[in-house]
DNA sequence: AACGGGTTTGAGAACGTTCTCATCTATTTG
DNA sequence: CAAATAGATGAGAACGTTCTCAAACCCGTT
């Protein structure tokens, strides 16, 4: 039993009652503003409980009410800018409604978070968002789904599961931003996808047929329009130009140096969100390149950063702030209403054009000997 | 009280006993891992357990066992990338430890950490880590420090209350930043704060006497630092190079502005943290000025761009990760242990120096005309 | 066959709230 | 003046676990 440094332990509701010359009840009454109370009684109970540093147990409130004010949140890595601003939407809606937030980091890792969703279940949080790490697996979420939690996805659509989604065109954006190094004149252009290496097989087929079915959708989708831009435009697709070497940004500039390294180097590079890109401008930095002259990038996600580097990068801006307050917004409305149909929102995202993105250099010389 | 999609209300312990042919008593042992059970009781109470779909209910078990397991965290920003690497720092030790992290953003405002305190206290969190927002009122803090609630102070120390710390030494970090600026020639160095403007009093006091007494207790310390740099090199400390215009970084860029317009403009400038960096980088490229030629600039924290940028940032780096680890696991050690002394851990800095300090320029002279 | 010591089990209290329902008072209405 | 109504209060159940304590059981020993 918790006690304070006097030894008293902590004071509950019927010792303020006792205090105030009232029964628990209306002692309960006079604190959780519900019910009806005499001005006066009021006053002496609020007295009574200032008096004796009462604060309320939460967890008996919420055994009983059957509610939390608190919200589960699973997401990749908070460091990582993209999820730091989703959860900043999130939290920021959440706390406007008078809701908690539980944060847990999964990594990528599929036992990560079947973990973490079984203990914020347990917890008895109000609701769950969850940015889902493996399409392939989603029994765990399927269970929540089932067992009438409202779940909200983010960024990550998942096949088969009848929960709203929050997120982009992907297919469009990734499209958009390879149409654009083509039709600056590149026509060996390089994906870095920040995937897996379990999915280097999926994206390892020729003409990255079928890839847009492949598990973690953000980065299949993403590869699927990047292969139709190429594709619409008559360019051959060459598997070797595709990186699927992790996530992190020095998995980015070794797929950087590596690609530089070939017989024929790519001239322009879509990096799938902004650690990647900046690992591509760091190993040009490392090469001695400079950038668009030596290489075309493009990243996805307008980083804070983007401005300052040189030069300024052009990007796939998407509405993150707003990805997050919206899923968290659809939650809010589950947790409310009634169990209407699933809702699949798409937020709008925009190519801003800075400047990384220039004519391709004379081609098939290595870059390495210029 | 929730019900699944078929109407069956959600299972609970005496559902699985029932089920199973045993008592509760039994059932909470075999599911909960506590007490001798048999073996093949175990099994079938696990079966029946998974045959309903049965989830432990925490709220009822915190309330007995009298913990969360979850501990609160209350920092300014979660977008600010010191803070999101902080807290990284508090989940991953947390969760190595068994217990989870409920985050409130407050802004830096008072108000906003007064309520978070309060209701992740209701929550009833088995402990608290707080990067306060001003120390010049704290009762909040000290309330929960006096009804005996761990709590750990994370980056920021707050005078008379005896909590854990855990931060670096501001003072000798500003002041070998502007050692190493004065180093170079620099006889004019601005100080970009990101404080409030409820501080510009107390940061224009003439040679910044006493500022190291100053409320939010970073900012002080950083400027008393710089002071005393200057001073050691027998440099005046000019009120006008002191910049209090708020933490954003278009709040850095105006500010780098007004610097940059003065009759007699700074050669050099300290950002106190690395958003406030950006706007000094960002300000110089939309004045067409660059680095270091006509300004020379260090940052607080080595960002993950500090690399990427034109040029490269000279940084004071604190080792974030690891003040958010260590301020866990001071808070994890005063959860078990006993009461001992308040510790007060100081972790190292160091200048990493990079390209973006250089030889102060013809000075006298706007650089808006050069 | 009785005993002793350990393991396994069950009944019921406990945690600290909110909720239900009945009672009591004051006030208005017919 | 009786009755109806609304407001304020209290007693005790309820939430779903864990904890306490006593009883039952098992097995080998005397």
């Amino acid at each position: 039993m918790p006690r304070t440094a006097e030894g008293r332990s902590t004071p509950t509701l019927p010792d303020v009652a006792r205090a105030a010359g009232v029964s628990t009840a209306t002692a309960a009454r006079a604190l959780g503003g519900y019910g009806s109370v005499r001005p006066e009684t009021r006053r002496k109970v609020q007295a009574a409980a200032a008096d004796l540093g009462y604060r309320a147990n939460g967890l008996a409130r919420s055994l009983i009410t059957g509610s939390t004010d608190t919200i589960g949140v699973v997401l990749a890595d908070i460091e990582n800018s993209f999820f730091a601003r989703a959860l900043r939407g999130i939290a920021d809606t959440a706390h406007a409604a008078g809701f908690e937030v539980v944060l847990v980091n999964s990594d990528e890792d599929l036992d990560n978070e079947r973990n973490a969703v079984r203990v914020l279940t347990e917890k008895r949080v109000d609701g769950l968002v969850v940015c889902p790490a493996d399409a392939r697996d989603i029994s765990h979420l399927r269970t929540v789904h089932d067992a009438g939690i409202p779940l909200v996805l983010l960024d990550r659509r998942v096949p088969r599961l009848a929960a709203d989604v929050v997120g982009i065109d992907n297919h469009a954006a990734a499209q958009e931003a390879t149409a654009h190094l083509i039709a600056a004149g590149h026509t060996r252009v390089a994906l870095l996808t920040g995937g897996d290496p379990s999915l280097a097989a999926a994206l390892q087929v020729p003409d990255l047929v079928g890839v847009e079915r492949l598990a973690a959708t953000t980065v299949g989708t993403r590869a699927a329009g990047y292969r139709d831009a190429l594709l619409a435009a008559g360019l051959p697709v060459d598997p070797v130009l595709v990186s699927v070497e992790g996530f992190h940004r020095a998995d980015a500039a070794a797929a950087t140096h590596r690609l530089l390294g070939l017989p024929e180097p790519p001239t322009a590079i879509l990096a799938l969100d902004s650690l990647l890109a900046l690992g591509v401008l760091q190993a040009l930095r490392e090469r001695g390149l400079t950038c668009p002259d030596d290489l075309s990038v493009i990243g996805f996600d307008d980083a804070e950063w983007a401005l300052v580097s040189s030069p300024p990068l052009t990007v796939v801006a998407q509405p993150v702030y707003e990805i997050g307050a919206e899923a968290c917004r659809l939650l809010l409305r589950r947790m409310h209403g009634g169990a209407h149909r699933a809702v699949r929102k798409v937020l709008p995202t925009s190519l801003i054009v800075r400047g990384s993105v220039g004519a391709p250099a004379r081609t098939r010389r290595s870059p390495a000997s210029g």
